[in-house]
DNA sequence: CGTCGGTTATTTGTACACAAATAAGAACTC
DNA sequence: GAGTTCTTATTTGTGTACAAATAACCGACG
């Protein structure tokens, strides 16, 4: 069973009275809680209840609340007694400094402690360019969210710098949401079309054994990624402002 | 009362009981935590207890807990049911991977979003310099550290993007420890000596409104003093062998 | 004497009951 | 009828008792 798999599974109570320890019991609540948010299962402003969380996941709060306490370090949940456990808004001025890191920590990506490539690599990225070519042939906006994820991180694995590694998953998670809410069914196809591309000449890249290069297709792309949600969050203010 | 007074504060009890709300009384928890671990009062290897800690602190271990739980999550603390909560020991391995970051994030907090010069940041240098003149004068372990600190904050004031100070100083926090461990007394006037020629270079650069050179100023310090490091790292090995 | 096995003490993890804080709604007043 | 104050429900924060896990100790046995 793959991780993916585990943080999309139903039946978490199952999954966690099979983990032999705190440490495996908390990973577990943390990547089901973190990939529930980042999917939009629970949207920006949605309230959690630990009570429901805790009893959902056949647990007291006690452990749950940890899962929530680190979620909430991550900048992805906000507690306050007596209000609730409310998941964050994405603003566009926190979202755009931590875009402009990003764009600086992915260039380090490619640079430092390079993994030397070998043959996992490559399939990793192939089975990845297959997967862009199902969803090109239907675009599905869940689908896209999870390749977007899994793409990071196969991209993170050009590097054996891990604390790089850990800071850059923590901004990639701080702004992953965003596209899901701000990509409507009309802008899909397109979106889908460019990312698609991205991940093709990521690979080819890759093959060669060009991190460098690699890194550098994905700042142009995280850069007019960016570009584009800029215009999108202005387009939904104008709307809203209407 | 400044935030340094406050880590530095023997009484926490007192303290924790004039803070009004759940965070702050987080926040002062976690702040003397960290400063006691990276002060060295609470050296490598010393085991926390969770009992002991609450009682001197006049909590229960329940909020007490959620301080150690972030700092686990920094890296700073390692739990483990039935063993007890250690404080972790600095490894080279992972310690060059971290400067090695750090060097780059270092140029990023001289380039991103720079904070207009004004006349607080330079009196802000000023009165460090001020303080490093007085340590020269009068070489001691503790001031050095806590200067070395404090240095560190203001250089991150160079940058508004939050993100990278957040970052940033999360991993200064993971290795600045080091120091305090290898530098025997022997080495201290030296260790100095240098630092304080640091200040001063770095105070000019930022008086002078060029943040780059100030970064390209403190990024060779921070490459000399790992270097330095790792030699001193090398004796201690061959000390320890003998 | 060394080694293995069980026992026990200590420590963190978990469950649960209660306290504190907030917000929504009801009732009361002007 | 509008505004204000009190009440109450809901939610997270805190305290405490107990469970689980680990390691050190001790004794028996080879």
């Amino acid at each position: 069973m793959t991780d993916q798999d585990v943080t999309a599974s139903s039946d978490v109570a199952e999954l966690l009275s099979q983990a032999s320890s705190a440490l495996e019991r908390f990973q577990i609540m943390y990547s089901v809680l973190r990939d529930r948010i980042c999917m939009l299962v629970y949207p920006p402003g949605t309230q959690l209840s630990e009570e429901a969380l805790a009893s959902e996941f056949g647990v007291s709060r006690s452990p749950l609340r940890k899962a929530l306490q680190i979620l909430e370090a991550d900048g992805l949940l906000l507690s306050q007694q007596g209000v609730g456990t409310l998941v964050t808004e994405v603003d566009l001025q926190e979202l755009s400094q931590v875009y402009e890191l990003r764009l600086e920590l992915n260039e380090l990506t490619g640079r430092l402690c390079p993994r030397p490539l070998d043959q996992k690599l490559v399939a990793l990225f192939d089975s990845l360019k297959r997967r862009a070519e199902r969803l090109s042939a239907a675009p599905d906006r869940a689908v896209f969210a999870r390749l977007n994820i899994d793409f990071f991180h196969a991209f993170q694995q050009l590097t054996l710098n891990e604390p790089l590694r850990d800071v850059s998953e923590k901004l990639f998670y701080r702004t992953c949401r965003i596209w899901l809410t701000l990509i409507d069914e009309k802008d899909l196809p397109k979106e889908v079309t460019i990312f698609c591309g991205e991940i093709v000449e990521i690979a080819n890249a890759v093959r060669l054994g060009d991190y460098q290069a690699a890194a550098l297709i994905r700042r142009a792309h995280l850069s007019m990624g960016f570009n584009r949600l800029k215009t999108a969050i202005q387009r939904s203010a104008d709307l809203k402002a209407s």
